[in-house]
DNA sequence: AGTCTGACCGCAAGCGCTTCCATCCGCTTC
DNA sequence: GAAGCGGATGGAAGCGCTTGCGGTCAGACT
């Protein structure tokens, strides 16, 4: 196929350009130091009834032929080489799946083990969702799977079921699999309750349209239930669906100001959104956090940088627990139980909220 | 091995709760079909030498038994199931690199094919780095790899090698694999010779110190010429490093402004960076855009927030190239000569420069 | 000294597929 | 009508590894 004269010296031209690389064979290995492929199999494996001096003559053979075990053969044979994760999730170019991915990788690996292979699953549009539900491409190639920051409906969940093995789900919802997570709810409670104690009585909500990313949409509810509470009536002038991302919560800003009663508050269910929303409020030349305060959720790092009050979440953390859970569940990892966890938010206060005008 | 009665037969038991999956066999789907399994074999490859009604009756037994091939067994036999992308990167979290692997994956994905699987190895820091060219995980186990966003020194390269398969750099430097990038120096000229054009003439650089990340600084050494083709002299106390981030820049921003003579426009080598320096002028009560310019490069989805001028790069498309690329090399995709390119990169304008004041 | 006991190791049987090669059969060819 | 012929299929040999089982040989016993 590909074979391609120009290539430098040292730029080995695969063969066929798709065998896994080139490589000394367990019985190479074992020639080279005197034993039987199933000796030399089991000083690789560290098995206990080797020779200690064998094993070690193999050990050199090994590196001497810088042999690397053949996972598919390994795997066949019934040996478990390292094991296989998919990581499904929508999105990439978002810092919280970026981030969490980041933790899930880190709480994989965590305390060497034997390894861990992640493989990475898009499914962002619904083609790709739908793709991968359907073909499940993750089938009879993983060991156990990871969902990040989405729901899977019923259908779904049944076809994931088919791929039998353990499945954990991240910054997601709740249900139907252990999962780690943050209490939506709860951080919509205090990001609102902040608003509320500062003594807003028309506090609008800018929240995504988005509608599978995290399921039910727990921080509108909270918001509703917020007010409810405090004994405000609920407009629903002041309740806008925006597209996720900094240009909704401006244009839903824009609506908001074009209120003949604007709001004096205003609860993004997310920062990006609430970036969006203050840009559009300082072009109007308001104050963000005098004439109008505004709130979001997850402490984006954007929020740092435009100095936005904000209800963080673990984001990394998660991450990294849902990582420690899939080990637990695959054996290797702390033998501690493996239940869903709920991490806490907690409000992050900065300088754009403050008491009404 | 596993041998229970009581499932229901085609359901193989999933001892140890690690196998990968349930599944019926090649050998049970070739019984249902009442053919021989290289004959089922066959006609699940597609063939040419079965007879269409046998082709029909094994691919009914198989969609019946929901079957899917070992893909472990399949490769170990020499047959090709679907080929497996190593994505090496380092960081998720940040939008270059999550946007970019977006793109990549669609790019891998593209128009059909056999499939690819996307094995993701994080570099992050600097121990996971040196454990990853040191052990190279990826060994056996991926037909092509992408580095993306970072450059590899030598040894590195020299690791890399051992894979054995085609590898690809995205979004990073142009050596020393076959590469799909976009010229960085151009990007910093096009940025400060705005700066220039606009009538500045003190112009200041703020710059990421992260070292590894994308190779050697082009976008500086781009400041440097773009000054000198200008006549400009270069004050080194315009020059301020900073770690990678909106925080990086806000405190080299700071440090700018505590100048004897501040610049009247800053270059900052990413529009995150840029984002911190515009919260440090804000907060100094300065009118970005009309006391100090600002400039950035990539056009993140903050610039737009920010409506902060910069130089954009087509990100996602080069994750779209580079994952041609490496179908190319497969030899699946289009038979399109497999060279590196170079993207193009365009100023944005919108209102963080203007002339000095 | 003869036998027993382990510790070590090799044999061989697969794991689930793909593929070479031989086989079988219904037809075309002379 | 016999000899070919090619299309369709089954048999069997692996791919590279793991592992149950049994054999060896050096002590450890009595």
């Amino acid at each position: 196929m590909v074979h391609d004269p120009e290539v430098p010296a040292g730029h080995r031209v695969v063969d066929e350009g798709r065998r896994t690389g080139p490589g000394a064979s367990l019985e190479d290995v074992a020639r080279l130091a005197g034993v039987s492929a199933s000796t030399a199999s089991r000083a690789l494996n560290n098995h206990p009834q080797v020779a200690a001096a064998t094993r070690e003559r193999v050990l050199t053979a090994a590196a001497g032929l810088d042999y690397v075990v053949s996972p598919d053969a390994s795997r066949l044979a019934g040996g478990i080489s390292r094991t296989r994760v998919a990581v499904v999730v929508p999105h990439l170019s978002r810092w919280f799946f970026g981030r969490l991915l980041e933790g899930l990788e880190a709480g994989l690996h965590e305390a060497g083990g034997a390894g861990v292979d992640v493989l990475l699953f898009l499914v962002g549009d619904v083609a790709g969702r739908r793709a991968f539900f359907e073909h499940l491409p993750a089938r009879r190639r993983v060991d156990a799977a990871v969902v990040v920051g989405f729901e899977v409906d019923e259908a779904e969940r049944a076809r994931l079921e088919l791929l039998g093995v353990h499945i954990v789900s991240a910054g997601g919802p709740r249900e139907p699999f252990p999962s780690v997570t943050v209490d939506d709810h709860r951080a919509g409670r205090q990001a609102v309750d902040h608003l509320v104690h500062l003594g807003h009585r028309r506090i609008a909500l800018l929240a995504s349209e988005d509608p599978a990313d995290r399921g039910p949409d727990l921080r509108s509810a909270a918001y509703r239930d917020a007010l409810a509470d405090a004994g405000l009536e609920l407009d629903e002038d002041l309740v806008v669906r925006v597209p996720f991302g900094a240009s909704g919560g401006a244009d839903g800003m824009g609506r908001l100001l074009g209120l003949r009663r604007p709001p004096t508050a205003v609860f993004a269910s997310a920062d990006e959104i609430a970036a969006g929303a203050m840009r559009t409020l300082r072009r109007a030349g308001l104050r963000v956090g005098g004439d109008v305060s505004v709130i979001g959720i997850d402490d984006h790092p954007i929020a740092e940088t435009l100095d936005l009050t904000t209800v963080a979440q673990p984001v990394h953390e998660q991450g990294v627990v849902a990582g420690r859970m899939v080990r637990a569940l695959l054996g290797s990892g702390p033998p501690e139980p493996v239940a869903s966890r709920v991490l806490p938010t907690h409000l992050v206060l900065r300088s754009t909220t403050g008491p009404p005008p």
